[in-house]
DNA sequence: TTAGGTGTATTATATTATATAGTACAGTTA
DNA sequence: TAACTGTACTATATAATATAATACACCTAA
């Protein structure tokens, strides 16, 4: 389930669109999976249906769904897209991130050895 | 100089804070070093002084400045405490950033030769 | 065929954050 | 004294966001 941070700067409507997209490159929601109904959604989250409406306009202007009126909302099939420019974002976020910690005196092998160390876990957290 | 970007999402006085602070984090800000005034920085900027006054305002509640009506905003001696700071969230991002790309199919030895091979030079942007 | 589900569109309103505008006052400094 | 500083205050404008209330067409199962 997604949830909703009330307090967050982050518009509702987005952190649907984050919530979604997440569900999606980390298999939750998979090609043709239908996605919770506008109002069923809305009910749920109590929250306003035009915002999920919103938001499952702009999921699908993005080209991660599609939507059949009168039937729902479904994913669409573009894993490997999504994937590849999502470890476009990380790829790049990972290399500003490395640059300012060698600026702050950091070296390559202590980041390096940090990586090393990391569990292969993976953390389903949402963008702040 | 401050870039100010108007169509960023970021209001300005936040804009406004974490280029002082990166000004600090950086060296080019020292400790008792004088602040830009409220009004010449608006002027110089094109921006409501107003809204300079909510940014230093805030650095000061920060700690990064001290403020003394009649004479001006200064840096204050935090630079340590700051980078620290600074450090602990850039490698709270290269964990999450790791993470996410080891779940996404890179491996260890792939991430590690992506930083093995960057140039040491600093970026020094914004964060969006 | 009908009832209840679906997406979609529209208009109006409220709320909040942000930014601007204008003014004022007290402290500092040359 | 004049011109600079920070600071405070009220008012207004604007944009983004969210809610509210309808309405319509489509689909599906009873």
């Amino acid at each position: 389930m997604i949830s909703i941070d009330n307090r967050s700067r982050i518009p509702i409507y987005e952190q649907l669109i984050n919530g979604f997209k997440l569900q999606m490159m980390n298999g939750v929601l998979l090609p043709d999976d239908q996605l919770p109904s506008v109002r069923q959604l809305a009910q749920e989250l109590t929250i306003n249906p035009n915002t999920i409406q919103k938001a499952y306009r702009e999921l699908e202007h993005l080209g991660y769904t599609y939507s059949v009126p009168g039937k729902g909302s479904f994913v669409n099939n573009i894993q490997n897209e999504m994937n590849k420019e999502r470890i476009n974002m990380l790829t790049e976020t990972l290399h500003k991130t490395v640059q300012e910690l060698l600026f702050l005196g950091l070296t390559k092998e202590e980041i390096i050895a940090a990586i090393e160390n990391m569990r292969g876990e993976h953390d389903d957290n949402q963008t702040e």
